[in-house]
DNA sequence: AACATAATTGGCATAATATGTCGTTATGAT
DNA sequence: ATCATAACGACATATTATGCCAATTATGTT
């Protein structure tokens, strides 16, 4: 699946730049910041989702006025280490819509970090008790609740490359 | 800023539904899918956009691709919990474009996470020892590597409100 | 340095989409 | 039931996207 590397010149890390603030920007005002007639510039960002290097576009919403009050990070640990324990908790996982990020990280403490959003600690409570700490394989569940979002989702640095 | 609460019905609701995982999805398509004609759909959508429910649109891209292999969590401690040496430290870690998020969290072991993208472990030893630490007040660090994500930027639920 | 080849560009015609207006329909309160 | 308000769909117009082609620019070889 992984394709040819495909240089980027500047024009394309221009494009990435904008695109990553300005999803939704006209094709013709992109080619007017970058200096390109509107033909190349839409065939570079053409290519550029077609090599995979723009994955897809997104609409971010605000969570807050959706209803989830709290963001929570979560640290989960397994008893064992085999694949089967992780696709399954994987498979679990994807399941609850609260949880909207899911890593497998590094370190003693923890195997996993989920991101999650409820709508109040009533919530929480119940998705931590009776929902994840009960899929198999969860010995440890650790919690620290988001005070404040300094940033999030800042785009990838395309300068230096 | 805090605007009027306004209420979503099902319309608006499968709105934040597409757009959050078809960001760029065309306002003729958009009202097929959710069953209205064009011109009342992109109403509701414009009154999202100024209602701040949808803050804005963005591009993914890929990281790998663009030539950051790592992506670390780390974990920061201050040695004093004082409004000046947070401000001061999210000034510092503003201007490092590796820090794609930032987050204030509780817990005992850590008052910030901060999500690293670098090229190398090179790159992220020098960023860790020569730009982090040496920000003012940071006692303790800790990172935990991604090993593998498993899923990112899910969309924020809308079913239930 | 001159040349041939390949790649990329800009302009243009056409198609698709967005946007604003207006008459009609639905909604809700009295 | 009546009226006022809000939301709808249809249509005309403006903007934008898309595909094609000639011209230009870049690339690599001798």
């Amino acid at each position: 699946m992984s394709v040819s590397p495909l240089v980027l010149d500047r024009f394309d890390r221009h494009i990435l730049d904008i695109v990553q603030q300005e999803g939704r920007i006209s094709n013709q005002e992109l080619a007017d910041r970058i200096g390109l007639s509107p033909s190349p510039c839409l065939r570079r960002v053409r290519a550029l989702e077609e090599h995979g290097l723009i994955l897809h576009y997104r609409a971010e919403v605000d969570s807050r006025q959706l209803g989830y009050q709290l963001m929570a990070l979560l640290h989960i640990s397994m008893d064992q280490h085999t694949p089967e324990r992780f696709d399954n908790f994987e498979r679990h996982i994807r399941e609850i819509p609260n949880v909207i990020e899911c890593l497998i990280i590094t370190g003693q403490a923890a195997d996993f970090q989920l991101k999650i959003l409820v709508r109040d600690m009533d919530d929480y409570q119940h998705l931590l008790l009776h929902v994840i700490n009960r899929i198999e394989g969860v010995t440890g569940a650790h919690t620290s609740f988001v005070l404040r979002r300094v940033f999030e989702h800042r785009p990838v640095p395309t300068d230096r490359l």
